[in-house]
DNA sequence: CAGTGGTCTAGACCACTCG
DNA sequence: GAGTGGTCTAGACCACTGA
């Protein structure tokens, strides 16, 4: 297979495996060869193989416990990943030139459903905000946002009519967790008027939560204009 | 930092990385030191140090270059990894009952949008599958398939009436690439019957395209049932 | 308890790419 | 051209876990 004077790559290894699990030489659920049998065969250091087995079951082909050894799973464990990207970047991808609008931003008391949801005390203050991103001056996004005053105090100085809130909170609190959500809502009547559709229409939705080292952040539903598609090819 | 005789790991340097990028130690465009340094400040070999280094930046938080070095990003590159799973296993991690049930199987002519969306001849033949997936008699969704006769001959004596065609699929061609859509469509009158719902609601919709080796082997629309969310944590 | 994968070391050569 | 990350080798010890 390895002609002498080339090496054995951890890439070559993968796509032998893969290869033999696509040709059917290593049927769902066969056990592979151990790594120092497969060192072998591929005349490499277990190093190399490790690796790529590795890899490989981290993609969701295969499953690796001590002992037991490596198996092909039955059905390949298929993981669809999006990047999020910010909208801006998401807008200009697509060819269209970005606008972000505010509609409001203000400093209030937060309702029940969003202390239940995020775990704050009755009435906590939140900087409410509401904008809209268009692409071209096509509605893309309507973006319906609440961001926690206790965990990022400097939002009641932040100026939100220029720039986005999202953008503001990536500069200013980097790296924290987020629960992202995607369902199919319903457009009423505020909505349908801000995304130019017709009142009733399907509208692709996104809740984003985000906590810092288990504060809550922020929580935003981001309501997609007609007609988006969120595309991943595996 | 690391107490003679403890070794220092990957996930250690991993972990420290991420505090300091998180601190403010590290700003995003920061420019880190190259890894032979890091591996004596961490008293380890550069080895280690490339692990750590190199799952951050497959993470996303890290840019690295030849010759450049590695980079702190600055809008960090998150991604959402959804695990596709068969309709089954979600029915039943959600607690509950899964039930299946044919609404319809047969071999016919590629309709032209499906010929051109995927690149098939003029009439070439397809088997049209359309079923349900319950959970505990709630419908759960609605899937309408077309797979091709030509790359997956079988079809014609496969039997949907006890298995989906999903499930056939995954045992019959492995390993296929894919194409995953999410958006929200409208109930029509036939899909508002199939999934309980009144005409005219937001569906949660996912479309997938299925490729072996290039040549197009199934398409799928896969329709929620109404309150349907997809959920991940980044 | 024994077999398997998980990880680390120490060293080397190489590929890429920035200046 | 030179500095950086990318990868491989050879060997070792260890953690986990199935029989």
């Amino acid at each position: 297979m390895t002609q002498p004077g080339e090496t054995t790559s951890y890439r070559d290894i993968k796509r032998t495996v893969l290869e033999r699990i696509r040709s059917g030489t290593w049927r769902p659920d066969t056990l592979l060869p151990n790594e120092q049998e497969l060192a072998v065969e591929f005349s490499c250091t277990r190093t190399t193989v490790n690796r790529a087995l590795r890899e490989l079951a981290e993609e969701g082909f295969l499953e690796r416990r001590r002992k037991a050894g490596t198996r092909v799973l039955s059905a390949p464990q298929r993981q669809a990943r999006f990047t999020i990207p910010l909208v801006r970047d998401e807008v200009e991808a697509g060819g269209g030139q970005y606008r972000y609008a505010l509609v409001s931003a203000e400093l209030q008391p937060a309702p029940e459903w969003l202390s239940a949801r995020l775990q704050l005390r009755a009435a906590q203050e939140v900087m409410h905000v509401r904008c809209m991103h268009y692409s071209s001056n096509t509605p893309f996004q309507y973006e319906d946002r609440w961001i926690v005053a206790e965990s990022v105090p400097q939002v009641a100085q932040a100026d939100f009519s220029a720039t986005g809130p999202n953008d503001w909170l990536v500069q200013t609190v980097p790296f924290t967790n987020v629960e992202l959500t995607f369902l199919a809502s319903r457009a009423d009547a505020t909505l349908a008027g801000f995304l130019d559709m017709p009142e009733g229409e399907p509208v692709f939705t996104a809740e984003r939560t985000t906590w810092l080292q288990g504060r809550p952040v922020t929580f935003a539903k981001l309501y997609f204009g007609a007609g988006y598609r969120m595309t991943t090819q595996i």
